[in-house]
DNA sequence: TTCATTTTTTATCATTTGTAAAACTTTCTC
DNA sequence: GAGAAAGTTTTACAAATGATAAAAAATGAA
């Protein structure tokens, strides 16, 4: 996945546009278990995920709780340091040794207030994962963990083989052991 | 609620770009349990409440299920119909004789690619509503319906006093044999 | 491979939540 | 204010889920 198809694929960008946001954004490599974000910190840098797969998850009394999944093409971003410049919920943990796009948000604000069309990417950026989060919402809200694991099935099979079933229980919100039950039904 | 305190808590527009905007906005009054915006339309408007109070709900085999409330001064929007102009999830019920400001999202649109304040204004709305968003499902996954009662009882008091409690079931996810089990508890 | 560690499944039991029905309370209408 | 309708709570029972422990399977390192 290259970062022009990322870049299109949220709105597309004038040549002159894509050119200057592309000189903020450097590619680079890091190994499993590197923990991207941290709920801690007020994170000053977004990414792009090239190549991989990286969990959110929320650290808990007793247990941590994984809420989502990036695999390639997605944003990786504490929307809460992005947007709001406070500290987010979610330490990133890269699940695959993965490749990245890194981008300063600093920078990103910048190019908002000088170019209208970097502006409005900006702005289909955040409407999208938006409609995307209302999905997780309602997907969550609507369908019990059995509909929500078989959803899963079908529309992201490689997920449940690249991602331990600890973490997409957590994920559906029950137990592994609910989650196992749910299978052994399933299959 | 004025649509000037609404519009720059979204976000400051410089004058002549507000009056622009301002210019596309109208008040309209509407009685109770008028169904503002419909799951099987794409809607074509935009809302901010100005007084009155409305509920989000998704038509579900069985029973309906509430999944956001509106208060005076949030946006009323169709996400999926504002963002990616298709049909959305959710019928939006005004539970209360309402007032509201409309705006159509094509003229939005319009503004959105001529003034750049005006596209960082609408950046910064999607943002917001993200957050938002995110915060409500964080909430849903990382607490129990014990605990989300607990927590619109704090910080919403008046929700409980303006809604019935089968309404509150439903956006909390249970019974409304639950939530009268849990209230017994908590008085 | 072999052994140790991690992950997943299975079994049992306790707790929670849902369903259904009835009783009670509040609100609305005439 | 009386009666009807709508909304809320309570009860009893059934079903689903969680906690815990232990077994089985898969993974990883030497």
């Amino acid at each position: 996945m290259t970062i022009d198809q990322i870049l299109d694929n949220i709105h597309p960008l004038p040549e002159s546009s894509k050119q200057t946001l592309k000189q903020c954004i450097s590619e680079i490599e890091l190994p499993k278990r590197t923990i991207l974000l941290r709920a801690d910190r007020i994170e000053k840098r977004i990414y792009f995920l090239k190549q991989g797969i990286v969990r959110a998850y929320a650290h808990t009394p007793g247990h941590n709780i994984t809420f989502w999944f990036g695999q390639e093409g997605d944003a990786v971003v504490s929307m809460k340091s992005y947007v709001a410049g406070q500290k987010g919920y979610e330490d990133i943990e890269l699940l695959e040794n993965s490749i990245l796009y890194a981008l300063e948000a600093a920078d990103l604000q910048t190019l908002f207030e000088n170019d209208i069309h970097i502006a409005n990417w900006g702005r289909k950026f955040a409407e999208q994962e938006l409609v995307t989060t209302e999905e997780r919402l309602i997907s969550r809200q609507f369908r019990t963990a059995r509909e929500r694991y078989q959803e899963l099935l079908e529309n992201n099979p490689d997920l449940i083989q690249r991602v331990q079933l600890g973490y997409i229980a957590s994920y559906l919100g029950i137990t592994q052991v609910s989650l196992s039950r749910i299978r052994a039904e399933v299959k």
